[in-house]
DNA sequence: TCACTGAATGTTAGCGCTACCATGTTAGCG
DNA sequence: CGCTAACATGGTAGCGCTAACATTCAGTGA
């Protein structure tokens, strides 16, 4: 049997809030308690229930993080940003992914709400009524990460749009005119599809109504860039420009293109979007709009943990903005 | 207020427990019964309290893993795998990170502890006294990750070592002789250590006993790689191929080749580790070691699942294996 | 010396659920 | 038709902790 608060207590001689003081309020116990009460946890080797704890004060250091999936570097990176920020603040990650599943995401939610959750981090503005009425419903703060927009509560992420358009506004400042756009399952990934909203607007703004899509299905990302590659080479000649809908596609691209025998930016120009590592190392180098995935996790932790604890937290909505990084493949 | 199964018994006309049971063991209760409880519960939009039930039953279903990294895709295809098959049976994943800090492991575990977790996954067979002692001492079941040995209880990964021999044992087959092992921080990350043990074990075996080993600081490991290449070419022009710890590295050094006028494979060969869908997409194609990450991760869930539920589990270590996948590389 | 204050500690009553045991209820059988 | 076994349901206590209030204690100034 695992000792309890109270067997802590009986061993250092005080009662045992005065323990449960010394996790909870540190201050509020005189230092020689403090020492007896260490002394006493040491011996009997306490170890706290944090379910007990979470039960009588009704809640929980713990925080469910929902993404849609995890074979997306994207998601991968916000959760970095957001466990290293919950760690160092004494909370945990409660990780639950929707597979791009709104109903899913109801169901995961309810059930993380038993936790008592101090918080709750969710990808995307787009929810079914059912979690929508849950969560209205729940006064613990909420972060709604990736988009900005009209939200729950808070909201941390950027403007895809406004990334699809500024990307496009560089093809043709940059003199490309046929571009196209080539994404995987753009129904599944909107955020992808903003950017090719963003990116027709851009074309309509230079008076080019024509915005050809390509939207593969998704097998290996990589692996569909270069098939898009090949595929509007071979059906669109004139085409002088693919913006891809992510930096795995394009360099896939990229990458295909050297096989291929397609001179880049010569004969046809790559841009993608996120900003990996990888963009950096082919050649020629990608030109990407970089994604401030880690810090949108950090951002959104940082403003969870800030209103938790009572503290402001600014904006409700936080753009955290993007880079155009121009490489040699536009 | 959130509605309590007294809220919901109430409103069925039967006692808490049978609500109770209706969670629990769905075929304890009568038809007629559930179809009243069910009801019941839509209609007072009972949410079930997962803390006050693991609270009185003195276990949760949650489950906690530990990793070292996020940082490296490796650990990331493990969570999605156990990610998977918990949440398919209803456990939740809670996340805890060391940064390659045995300490840090132990205090993680400390916490989890304290959430009468249904299980354990940690990474490695490496931990410190303290860890030890305390898991010891836990009566619930363990499955330590990645490599193969005497552990705690379950163990599931694969065997370093062997790989590294595997490696190597391949480009000593197609004719290279001196073979330099490349990595990064290889006293963290240990297995990679394992594998240029491997690698050594092969070039004896050859009567090589000359192993020049490069241990860069980690950065970014493609740029690493790149550097590694750069930096054996220009001081060991007799090096004829190089053994990365792992396929980020590998490809950044292809990448680099291209770059730097260094053919792959005549000048120099280049292996990796890992078989990340990049390595089948730079010219020439990478040659490498495919290891089951996802695998590892349903593996570990099944086990420990298995065990959870008092079923058999089979083999108490579990080696899921590696290929060798040979591009142009080598 | 004494009331008075604020800080430190204690007492008590649950938090919402499940384990355990007790009771009621149905079906099957001779 | 009574008896038993199996099934279905209920009563009660308590999991280990903390919120809220109560009490004690040391230090202060008049």
């Amino acid at each position: 049997m695992q000792p309890t608060l109270n067997d802590v207590a009986r061993e250092a001689g005080v009662s045992s809030i005065t323990v449960s003081r010394y996790f909870n309020s540190p201050d509020s116990v005189r230092e020689a308690t403090r020492i007896k009460v260490e002394a006493a946890i040491e011996k009997v080797g306490y170890v706290r229930n944090m379910i007990a704890g979470s039960l009588a004060s009704a809640s929980s250091r713990v925080i469910p993080v929902i993404v849609p999936s995890l074979s997306n570097v994207v998601f991968i990176d916000v959760i970095k940003g957001l466990q290293d920020e919950f760690e160092a603040h004494g909370y945990q990650l409660l990780l639950g992914k929707t597979d791009y599943d709104l109903a899913r995401e109801t169901q995961l939610i309810r059930t993380f709400l038993g936790w008592s959750a101090a918080g709750l981090v969710v990808t995307g503005l787009r929810h079914d009524d059912a979690t929508r009425q849950i969560l209205e419903n729940w006064n613990q703060p909420i972060v709604e990460i990736m988009e900005l927009g009209e939200g729950l509560d808070l909201n941390v992420g950027m403007d895809h749009v406004a990334a699809g358009r500024a990307m496009t506004e560089h093809l043709l400042a940059r003199g490309y005119r046929t571009i196209h756009f080539a994404g995987a399952e753009l129904d599944r990934d909107y955020r992808a599809a903003m950017r090719y909203a963003g990116h027709r607007e851009a074309l309509a703004a230079a008076g080019i109504e024509d915005a050809p899509l390509l939207d593969l299905p998704v097998r290996q990302q990589m692996t569909s860039g270069a098939q898009a590659l090949e595929r509007i080479k071979a059906t669109f000649p004139d085409c002088d420009a693919i913006h891809f809908a992510n930096d795995d596609m394009a360099c896939g691209a990229i990458l295909a293109a050297a096989r291929l025998g397609v001179r880049i930016p010569d004969d046809i120009a790559i841009a993608g979007f996120n900003g990996l590592p990888i963009g950096e190392h082919v050649t020629p180098r990608l030109t990407t709009i970089v994604s401030p995935r880690e810090q949108i996790g950090r951002m959104a932790a940082r403003k969870l943990l800030a209103r938790i604890n009572g503290e402001p937290v600014g904006e409700l909505s936080h753009d955290l903005g993007f880079t155009l990084r121009v490489g040699g493949s536009t």
